[in-house]
DNA sequence: TTTTTTATTAATCATTTGTTTAATTCATCT
DNA sequence: AGATGAATTAAACAAATGATTAATAAAAAA
């Protein structure tokens, strides 16, 4: 019935993911979206049903891929913590700086309908990867402090992420250029590392 | 002509910030808030016009209130570097986890509308506030690591407001109940400056 | 080529939504 | 009590928006 690989499919969910997230799902007319992606309006329907279900794909593919690149990491066998720790920053920092709005979008969508998203991410995928086994193995050894390891990868995250949620606070403080911002997160690649072995450190 | 203090104008505003803080701009419709603050709808526009001009005073507020309390404490000139984290830490988490949608509609109005909240940050607020001052001195000194101190005031607001905004993700991940959120909250009142010391320390 | 299916279009529908109007109630002041 | 202005209400308007329809064009199958 539909052919959701044709030529056409595809310009609609590209102009849809777009504006969907650059500016959420209420403030996105289905108008616009017709628009950005030059078809007639009616398309968008014959292809997606409804304005919603077109969200509803291209929000599960987005999360999908984002958190996926996310874990791939975190459960590789034969790296380091401290590997672990500089691909992971150099990971993200790449992959949000070539597409800033996806932290917002997925916070979003987070806030929004949790139920949702959080089908994609399995709890486990995170507390019981190998990166928090390696973690507890260095509080067993006497390495690092003890400390629930939720905290440890809560500040990963954080400071990885939450610089680009601010960017904008960030950008008027030091009246920096786009450019300039995304070089001090180029800085942060190597300096996020550091800071998490140092807090984690006895 | 308006009695900006009335009851009614205050009911409108009290249901208009809540709604607006958990739905957003484009998602929270004239008549909802209406029904909220069982006012009728032709009320609204009699008291403040329009909707937009009815969230921009609103914003305007939470904003100024937010960002206040935030950097009365960064220019104390009495307390140490180290009081200051303490304080902040606790404040800001105090502060969220009594509205907990803050963090959201603030970063949302900075995606949506920077301008209008940069009106409200001076630059210079942070960026010259008596505790980086504190942070370049611990930095002359020999005590701290040399570093741009942006870095350094990121890094606190990250550990700080990131876990609320990913608090789904982590409620999901460790099987917590808001209230068990809230308690990891409050133990990183104490571990947040900690580590912020450790990241700077040489 | 003819037929049948698929894709595209313009026009329209039915709601929703922000806003306004005109009438009515309420409060205040003389 | 009566007059004046403010506050409140129900109703309606106009524009926007998600969705559908019926006709047409293009492509595929026969």
């Amino acid at each position: 019935m539909e052919a959701k690989y044709s030529n056409t499919g595809i310009k609609i969910k590209d102009a849809a993911k777009c504006l969907f997230l650059k500016k959420g799902y209420s403030a996105t007319t289905t108008r616009e979206i017709a628009k950005e992606s030059s078809i007639n309006l009616a398309l968008l329907n014959y292809y997606f049903t409804s304005k919603r279900k077109l969200f509803e794909i291209i929000m599960l593919e987005t999360i999908r891929d984002f958190m996926s690149k996310m874990v791939e990491v975190y459960n590789d066998e034969k790296t380091t913590l401290e590997e672990k720790l500089k691909l992971t920053s150099s990971k993200y920092i790449d992959m949000i700086i070539a597409e800033p709005h996806l932290p917002m979008f997925v916070v979003n969508e987070l806030k929004n309908n949790p139920s949702s998203v959080l089908k994609i991410i399995r709890g486990k995928m995170i507390m019981e990867s190998k990166l928090v086994d390696q973690y507890n193995d260095g509080v067993k050894k006497g390495l690092y402090k003890k400390g629930d390891p939720i905290h440890f990868v809560t500040n990963i995250l954080s400071l990885i992420v939450f610089p680009f949620i601010s960017s904008p606070i960030i950008i008027k403080m030091k009246k920096f250029s786009r450019k300039e911002f995304n070089e001090m997160m180029n800085e942060r690649k190597k300096l996020i590392p550091k800071w998490v072995i140092q807090m984690i450190k006895k």
